[in-house]
DNA sequence: CTGAAAGCGCTAACAA
DNA sequence: TTGTTAGCGCTTTCAG
């Protein structure tokens, strides 16, 4: 709490604080012998340097900034974790900000951080590309989860783990179909839909999208009325955590998965936990993570690089698809009696 | 990108530096004309105050650092995602650390943050209490989930939660109850453990105590086996990520929860997740995430205060608790011809 | 290799 | 109400 400054070290040892400057942050221009009684009089007296006030006059704080969506979504939390240790591991200190899900807290935290940082991870951000590429002005930025042109980011490749769900759906002879949307301002979203559409397209099937969602659980569980209704026989979601919701609500319907009905998440942070366990697209969270602080660290240094990294999804099969049934789970369909079973308490 | 200081909104609006340093600091210091005149150049130029610049020589960084064991355990989202947004609310940007449960990394990393921020909240401290009394010398610190005399904390009264979990079990007819631990320096795995016993204790029941575990699903997953042998009705678990492992574990092994052996979380992170749907104790993360912020703040102004704030924790019974069967789910008991229901594909 | 001096962006007396 | 001045803790020329 008494904060002792470069002044005292230097007295303590004898030097000028130039010197003392020096021997933390250019070790080899100080005499090995003065080094060494630097460095002991600061051990002793508990000197840290201030990497604020160091960062005034270098111009490079030390700090990372780290936007998401929302903490609170299990996706968050192993990106969260890998970007923060591999940005400890090169000796950075990290912001972290939850925006809710609202551009423009996003916009506005990304100024508020921006003269602390010297750089900013902003992750499956809401806000519109303009907005993105005129905060990019302001402060280097490397964006997770989304491409935006000019603008260096890690993306994972939802396209083709959506497709590759659609294909296996598919095979297992699903033609009607349904895609429960994420919220609207997300580029994975996009991705995701536009994937799954084409892929329907092509297989001769039929896609209907239901949203945009929130990408909660209860998101998920208020739309499966909605989902029963629609006369399908397979659900892709936007993400496990509206797959899990929704799983929730079949089941005070009485629709049986995935017997009736299939359903598949993306992400895999959820899915070993839901009965059945989720069939879902797992994508490499902890790895964005670390390639975005190493692509914002080291467009830190060479600048004029505007890399765009994908990372590979993959499909992981497990309990909640199975073949498509004769007829649709919907109030028309075999199982219509079973609404009774909304009733059962949990 | 290029930094606008001061000196430029000084220039643009024809008054000198300190009076654009007041039109933000002290406004009602300036002549509204004046101010009005300012804060419009400072709009025009896009003009944030440098906050590491005015920390120097106010002494206070507005910023807080938040200390946890492991962002990807589920307790903490909801923590961190409250606590950011309450600093936020007060004008206050937060550092995120995770020290994976390591208590070396953890001091460390409080020295390494102290000079940047104005207080930090340790939560889950898996370090001394010596350790965090000298901590508490070189930064302001509050303690969430343990109890240090002379720092100020908030903590969840899991020793209550405990309490009913194992009356609960007892009504049930339980007598012979496992508790699965949690870490070593984990406060609240303490104080777990010494309620559950005093409750046995109590009751005229007999609790085992297996562990200390790392607090996480591998763990739970791989007790399952060490739980059947000890010949138990119940099991008490220091967190639902190791209650959840511990569902893994027994259906992997063919015993039935609850008909087999009644399984009891703490935290209320995941329990909603699991089939059957755990009985647990709920913990309110995001509510001392919040008081531990405003401790932090309200502290900073009139020092001197050690305040240790409890909040109450409740035992939320759902699917995961029943009846204590006759025998126990051991090896020696009625279940053990499933053994071999452990050769099940997941 | 070390010291002296200037200054990063800002605030805080003090004077005017 | 505003300007002047000094200086927060540190780095970085430039001399020596």
């Amino acid at each position: 709490m008494v904060p002792v400054t470069i002044r005292d070290v230097a007295r303590a040892s004898g030097v000028h604080v130039s010197t003392v400057s020096r021997t933390f942050s250019a070790p080899h221009l100080v005499n090995p012998e003065t080094r060494d009684r630097v460095l002991a009089s600061a051990e002793e007296l508990g000197y840290r340097p201030n990497r604020a006030a160091r960062a005034l006059i270098t111009g490079r704080t030390h700090n990372l900034g780290l936007i998401v969506a929302d903490i609170a979504n299990p996706f968050f939390p192993p990106l969260i974790k890998a970007a923060e240790s591999q940005a400890r591991l090169r000796d950075y200190h990290v912001f972290i900000a939850d925006t809710n899900e609202d551009p423009v807290v996003e916009a506005e935290v990304v100024q508020a951080l921006a003269k602390q940082v010297d750089g900013i991870l902003l992750c499956s951000p809401r806000m519109s590309n303009d907005l993105i590429e005129q905060s990019r002005r302001v402060v280097p930025l490397v964006v997770v989860n989304r491409m935006v042109d000019s603008i260096p980011s890690v993306v994972m490749d939802v396209g083709q783990g959506a497709r590759r769900a659609m294909e296996h759906l598919v095979e297992l002879g699903h033609r009607q179909i349904a895609l429960l949307a994420g919220p609207r301002g997300s580029w994975t979203n996009r991705e995701i839909r536009r994937a799954a559409a084409a892929t329907a397209r092509g297989a001769g099937a039929n896609l209907q999208v239901i949203g945009p969602n929130q990408p909660n659980q209860t998101a998920g569980s208020a739309a499966a009325e909605q989902v029963r209704r629609a006369g399908v026989t397979a659900v892709l979601c936007y993400n496990d955590l509206l797959a899990f919701g929704l799983l929730d609500g079949l089941e005070r319907l009485g629709v049986a998965v995935p017997t009736e009905l299939s359903v598949v998440g993306i992400d895999d942070t959820l899915a070993r936990f839901a009965r059945p366990r989720l069939t879902t697209v797992a994508t490499p969270a902890a790895a964005a993570g670390r390639a975005a602080v190493d692509m914002l660290l080291q467009h830190d240094d060479d600048r004029r690089t505007t890399a765009q990294v994908t990372l590979q999804t993959e499909l992981v099969v497990r309990a909640s698809t199975g073949p498509a049934p004769h007829r649709p789970a919907g109030p028309t369909g075999a199982t219509a009696g079973y609404a009774v079973a909304g009733h059962l308490k949990e």
